[in-house]
DNA sequence: CTGTTAGCGCATTCAC
DNA sequence: GTGAATGCGCTAACAG
């Protein structure tokens, strides 16, 4: 392990002082050519690396406190947007040295108007930085030009929009997302057997993205293997149960070759509910991610697997991200990325 | 978010000054009853928190390097115990803020004396604390209790020994290990086959114990279920290539019903080469840990599972966990910690 | 036993 | 354009 070098030992190797390399280190300019040149030289030869604890001690003394607006659906307590938030929170909390002053302005998920409102809402208001959640794709692409002008940066979670590039993005590779889903529920059910691949039923919207892409990814997972199964594509409700109950008996009835239900978002434990209402047993059900309901459908058997995109490191990664982006600006690694998928059975959930 | 409290608040709160406040909360003695009292009562009711950061940058000022000492089995790049190690080297390079100096005692994992050799070679050197494997019971005891004799501190990473307390231990639960590989078998293969459980040979020295509680946890999933598959217990070379394809081979030929084979230790990509090498195929295979051999089986589709143990995160923590120690003492939170399973297909690998 | 003080590495004035 | 000086919150050594 290689003794670090201190800025103020870097100064003397170039013969200059602390303060000029501090400006070529965060190129805030007024440094001459030769100062620079020096000191590059230096920095590239003795691979520099500093200290983010002291730097962070330091900024405090500057007192500007932080100001981060969230805009992301709410949610029920342990539901899929919640878990991004528990992470986006322990974010907050963990870097409570720099204070941070944090302010969320939530939408329905389910009505692109009520996410126009929040987007405006912020679009006026003053702050230092924004992470939003990108499920319509119009009123993010509003929100981030108006933005855009205004200097402000700007971080996704849990999606990306074709044609923007916000300073951190965090979220899972839906096209993997989808085909394994398909190579688990291909698994764990028998041969010969059929799919279904449900999907939530939508009040006016259109599908959202994340949806679209499972399901393609899905289907192409079994046509490049010679469409060895047959695939049942149905939407169903997520808030009425008797209406979910009758839906999902009713199918399984007109599809009684149908072994195993691939749900493509995080409400899988409806259908599970669904399937132990109706007494039914011996159908394979998957989905996503690790929210209370599924949890619980793990633990009681009703739910076999479920795909974790890790909503709360996606929440975490974000804001920490915006702040090393706010603190020391731009830096090439890590801060767009695809996490790793993790798979839960009932064996090794927590 | 509730603005930080400094030392130097709490101490006027308390009416003292805050070195007195800095004795109060790492207790480093030497203070009255009172002021002991008046600290721990603003202390309580302000919910103080620590800014880890200055500390660090506070600490360096002591210049004492801490030296600690690795020992753990020696490994290919990409095996198991060098996966270890990168995480041991990452947590190095990420507190490199604080001056450690490091050094690595290998072992052969497959020796007992040797093994023997690099422990007594470290109770008699001097450092600040150790980090090792706990392979083999009777040494690790010695070596734990010498160190106890000098007030050193350990970590434990891999796995655990009976009536030993180190002051972090990061590891799988090796019950769970078993019973996951047993879920996934089970479910990977069709109903009606039979399973194969296959151990390393070892030279000399006894099953290490994971290898063991993985086993019985494998066979009691399916007790528990009543016996409804048949399992074939086997042991094979991890070294000799000719002898494996020739023990997997002959191995199949005589238990022809058998449509899984489940390896208890990182090593399952000898397995599916042997499978490979023979030509056989349609035989599902699953084992331990994203070593370098097994990803390319996993990618080359000849293997279909892998049971990920984050031998990286065991060995990051561990030195996280010690270091945190040595600088503020025992904490009573997560210095103990089963890591959880993940489970890896071709689909999610990376 | 306790208060005071110096200094960790860095960011940021403020003179020159 | 640049260097010197100040202080962030905290630790540790020292004087009382």
């Amino acid at each position: 392990m290689a003794q670090q070098l201190t800025i103020k030992q870097i100064a003397q190797l170039a013969g200059v002082s602390a303060g000029t390399v501090d400006r070529v280190l965060h190129n805030r300019g007024k440094v001459s050519p030769e100062a620079m040149k020096a000191v590059r030289g230096v920095l590239s030869s003795q691979n520099y690396k500093y200290n983010l604890h002291t730097s962070a001690v330091a900024f405090r003394k500057t007192k500007k406190s932080l100001k981060l607006i969230i805009s992301i659906p709410s949610s029920e307590k342990g539901e899929y947007w919640d878990l991004i938030r528990t992470g986006i929170d322990e974010a907050l909390s963990e870097y409570n040295d720099f204070d941070i002053e944090s302010k969320y302005v939530f939408f329905d998920q389910f009505d692109s108007a009520s996410c126009r409102e929040a987007f405006d809402s912020i679009a006026e208001a003053s702050c230092s930085a924004v992470i939003m959640a990108t499920l319509y794709v119009p009123e993010t692409q509003d929100l981030c030009s108006r933005l855009d002008k205004h200097g402000i940066p700007y971080a996704f979670v849990d999606g990306s929009v074709e044609g923007i590039s916000p300073v951190a993005c965090f979220k899972a590779d839906q096209h993997a997302c989808g085909r394994l889903l398909a190579r688990l529920m291909d698994g764990f059910t028998p041969k010969g057997k059929e799919l279904a691949l449900l999907l939530p039923r939508r009040t006016g919207t259109q599908m959202s993205n994340n949806s679209a892409s499972r399901m393609s990814a899905f289907k192409e997972y079994f046509t490049e293997r010679g469409k060895v199964r047959t695939i049942h594509e149905a939407q169903f409700s997520v808030s009425n149960v008797e209406e979910i109950n009758a839906e999902v008996s009713g199918f399984l009835k007109n599809n009684p070759l149908v072994a195993g239900i691939a749900v493509v978002i995080s409400h899988s434990y409806v259908i599970s509910d669904a399937l132990a209402a109706s007494g039914i047993i011996g159908i394979v059900v998957g989905g996503f991610d690790v929210t209370a309901g599924n949890a619980r459908c793990l633990r009681e058997g009703t739910l076999d697997f479920l795909i974790n995109q890790h909503p709360e490191r996606q929440g975490f990664y974000a804001v920490e991200s915006i702040l090393h982006y706010l603190m020391y600006g731009a830096s090439d690694d890590m801060l767009k990325e695809n996490l790793p998928l993790d798979i839960v059975l009932r064996e090794n959930l927590q």
